[in-house]
RNA sequence: GGAAGAAUGGCAGAGCUGGUUUAAUGCACUAGUCUUGAAAACUAGCGUACGUUUACGCGUACCGGGGGUUCGAAUCCCUCUUCUUCCGCCA
């Protein structure tokens, strides 16, 4: 959520920044709104607070006429009191429509775009930020859910019977493989300075605000009715939660936690070759890596996460390649994310397996995520996060690109965790 | 799942028979005095948010969350949440 004293000093540059999303002349006029909204909403309280100051200075008045045995000019207060709560209750609903109106415009307003943002609508106007220098292998191999079904180690059949499509079963050696990912994944974040975190999996309505899942992407999680519970859709959730309305020291930053958890999703609405084997489930184990830090240093820390998730990338030998997303690819809450890609060779086709975002000051507002510098003065955080990696396309690589006529070939990295070397 | 009790500022802990509570007091913290320095002692300061003011300041709200009674609520009532203790169930 935006901050509206940023949108009174900033209106202009705003305004032509989420032209970047997509957002036309009569779009953008809802900042316009918004600072209107916050007028009428200082206005009301002032009028209010200086009728409640009335009402709280006579009834001190009444309290000292009982006491000193004055109950008839009491009673007379009474009454005049009666007129200033009338005129209040009118004023507190204006001030609680324009709170309302002012709440429902800010979280239909997206992060502002970061400068380095290309324009755009969709995800072919993205900017390639790192190509793959080297020749893109080249195999007419099988694609991985064919190899899943050769090696019996992933049956999408099984995953329809006990649960629906898009809950894929992984079985002997893909269970271990997918495991192994996970630990190699959590020791590369922890060895990084992540701290490892276990949250739950299952986040309350406040949580799901907190990061901006809520109202946004209801559609998209699980939920719970009875319980009122959602599952979540990424650790980011849960994680980044745990200093929701914390107020740190500067000396504390940058907070870093990585966690490893499956991701649960609903999404609807795609087809084909796109959702096919383990593209798109709706469930899947992905690593997360968040930082809170100070404000000037988040775009230094970005470059940073990116770095490391390249690193793993590098590590597993995967053909990989790094976008900057345009603007009408930006996700809600972000100012600036990165997706990393990597090659399935025999789908011919890119996959995303990580975003990297820094959401500015958009999240913790919603957090009240703020920290004190030297002098004792009050910031919000910046929050980050990455994922590092998401697992299951990260599989279909390396069964796709290391397919081999002996067997699909476990790259070196991932050896000690697997404990063996080929899948055959 | 059942019963009883509890939730107050960074921490501890009063207030809880409704009206100088602008939430006592202690600890912690910050600044100063003293000291070669430190400790101790002493003095002063020390919650959050919103509004208002050039500024000093002033106003309003906040005692787990929400609602109610009242001229007036930390205090009374309802409701939800969490914690503690006991019982039941259980990996």
């Amino acid at each position: 959520m935006l901050l509206v004293k940023d949108i009174r000093d900033n209106v202009a540059t705003m305004k032509a920044s989420l032209t970047k999303r997509g957002w036309d002349e009569s779009k953008v006029a809802i900042l316009d709104q918004i600072i209107e909204l916050d007028d009428q909403r200082k206005k009301m309280q002032t009028l209010s607070d200086a009728e409640l100051s009335k009402i709280n200075t006579l009834s001190g008045e009444i309290g000292q006429l009982y006491k000193s045995g004055k109950p008839g000019e009491a009673e007379a207060l009474k009454s005049q009191i009666a007129d200033i709560k009338t005129t209040n209750e009118s004023y507190v609903s204006q001030l609680k429509e324009a709170e309302e109106k002012l709440e429902t415009h800010l979280l239909s307003v997206p992060n502002i775009p970061h400068e380095s943002v290309p324009p755009g609508q969709t995800e072919d106007d993205n900017e390639v930020y790192k190509e793959w220098a080297d020749p893109l292998p080249e195999l007419d191999g099988s694609p991985h859910w064919d190899l899943g079904t050769q090696y019996n180690i992933l049956d999408f059949n099984l995953g329809n019977k006990i649960a629906g499509a898009g809950f894929p079963v992984f079985r002997g050696k893909g269970s271990r493989l997918q495991r192994a990912l996970i630990n190699f994944f959590l020791d590369e974040s922890t060895s990084a300075g992540y701290e490892e975190i276990v949250p739950p999996l299952l986040v309350n309505e406040d949580t799901a605000r907190g990061t901006g899942q809520l109202p946004d992407k209801d559609g998209q999680m699980y939920y719970c009715e009875k319980d009122d519970l959602y599952l979540l859709p990424t650790a980011e959730v849960p994680i980044t939660n745990i200093h929701r309305g914390d107020l740190l020291n500067e000396g504390q930053l940058p907070i870093k936690l990585t966690g490893y958890t499956p991701c649960f999703r609903r999404e609807a609405g795609s087809y084909g070759a796109e959702v096919k084997g383990l593209n798109r489930v709706h469930q899947f184990d992905k690593i997360e890596i968040i930082q809170v830090t100070t404000q000037d240093k988040s775009y230094e820390t970005l470059m940073q996460m990116l770095n490391h998730i390249e690193q793993l990338l590098i590590k597993l030998e995967l053909p990989y390649r790094i976008l900057r997303l345009c603007g009408g690819d930006l996700g809600f809450t972000s100012a600036l994310t990165f997706d990393f890609e990597v090659y399935a060779a025999a789908q011919k086709r890119w996959l995303e397996v990580s975003s990297v975002s820094n959401f500015e000051t958009y999240q913790s507002n919603r957090l009240k995520l703020r920290y004190k510098d030297q002098s004792g003065k009050k910031h919000l955080a910046h929050t980050l996060n990455g994922s590092a990696l998401a697992l299951a396309r990260i599989i279909v690589a390396l069964l796709e690109n290391n397919q081999t006529p002996e067997g699909i070939v476990i790259p070196d990295v991932l050896r000690p965790y697997t404990g063996f070397d080929i899948i055959n």
